[in-house]
DNA sequence: TGACATGTAAAACGATCGTTTTACCATGGC
DNA sequence: GCCATGGTAAAACGATCGTTTTACATGTCA
């Protein structure tokens, strides 16, 4: 049994059900039933434990974004909300939690919504083999928009951005 | 000089810029110029403070969005990012850190996300006078995600958000 | 057998949390 | 003169924070 993988699986839930800041050390380790000792072998702080859970998240997150039309990043997202449950996207929490003023967060925020950009931008020039960066943008926008939605709308939020990423894809191809 | 009114807005300043939890009670206190006593004179806990701000903020808020159109609406979040600056919308950051488990901060929440689909409601309805749910639900997470992108890429992120509320719309209209 | 990881349980560290309390100081109306 | 009123400064409350430490139980391999 991997110890790390555990206290990984435990923590993002607990941060994502409970926020970061009001998670204790004492929960953390209650919820992944080990003992503090052992959590500080793995990880050099608290800090440290919440970079590599954003980490461990962003690749979960990237394999599952791995598909070749805009319709179906969308399907993606609503899959992943559908699964994960909704309340919001854990690293813009994260970075809001911690005033911005912790790099390891920053840092680990960054790749992740470069990561994104990035992606979407692909599949953009996958799917119309045109320069379009005002659509990657318009994509981006609606794709944390349905992120945040779905705090308070649920699914009903991905799925209206994606009727809406649909018609601007369409818009944009002429 | 009204001391409520000057403890909520440098609260409001202190919870957006550094998170509700880390921002502990002595650091509210020194930022408005007040004693911790006057402060629960005036608040009966720090939840209740973080409800006040909530509200207050909302005020605010709902004056800047009385707008006639969809294109109004748009750049009255771009204003609004521009002048107070893009931290994610204030409201899903208290849900999320405090876990939806206290009532006051869920009821805030909820006040403000019926008035905006509301809002939006009522201008697309003044607009296409022809009933548009799909639309209002594709605008509102256009909002939502200038709102939660704008953190990371400023001011861009509405001016798109802008663009494709308007494409939304006249693909609508026809 | 014995050294060595690797784990737990639990106490202790100082710091900080949200909140209350004690002790003052100013102002203004009767 | 005097008592409310409404404020400050600062200490104290117990609880909890993140982190380290002490003491002890394993299993493994030379």
């Amino acid at each position: 049994m991997d110890l790390k993988k555990t206290i990984l699986e435990a923590a993002e839930a607990q941060f994502d059900r409970n926020g970061f800041m009001a998670s204790g050390m004492d929960r953390l380790t209650a919820a992944s039933g080990v003992s503090s000792r052992t959590l500080y072998k793995h990880f050099a702080s608290k800090t440290g434990l919440m970079a590599a859970v954003l980490d461990e998240r962003d690749r979960r997150f990237r394999s599952c974004l791995d598909v070749p039309t805009v319709d179906a990043l969308f399907a993606a997202l609503e899959d992943w909300i559908r699964t994960e449950g909704a309340r919001g996207c854990l690293f813009l929490r994260a970075l809001g939690e911690t005033g911005e003023d912790r790099p390891e967060i920053v840092a680990a925020v960054q790749r992740q919504k470069a990561f994104l950009r990035e992606r979407i931008d692909d599949i953009v020039r996958g799917q119309l083999d045109e320069p379009q960066e005002d659509l990657v943008g318009q994509l981006l926008v609606l794709f944390e928009g349905a992120t945040a939605a779905a705090a308070y709308r649920g699914p009903e939020a991905p799925s209206a951005a994606r009727k809406a990423a649909n018609i601007l894809v369409s818009n944009a191809s002429k």
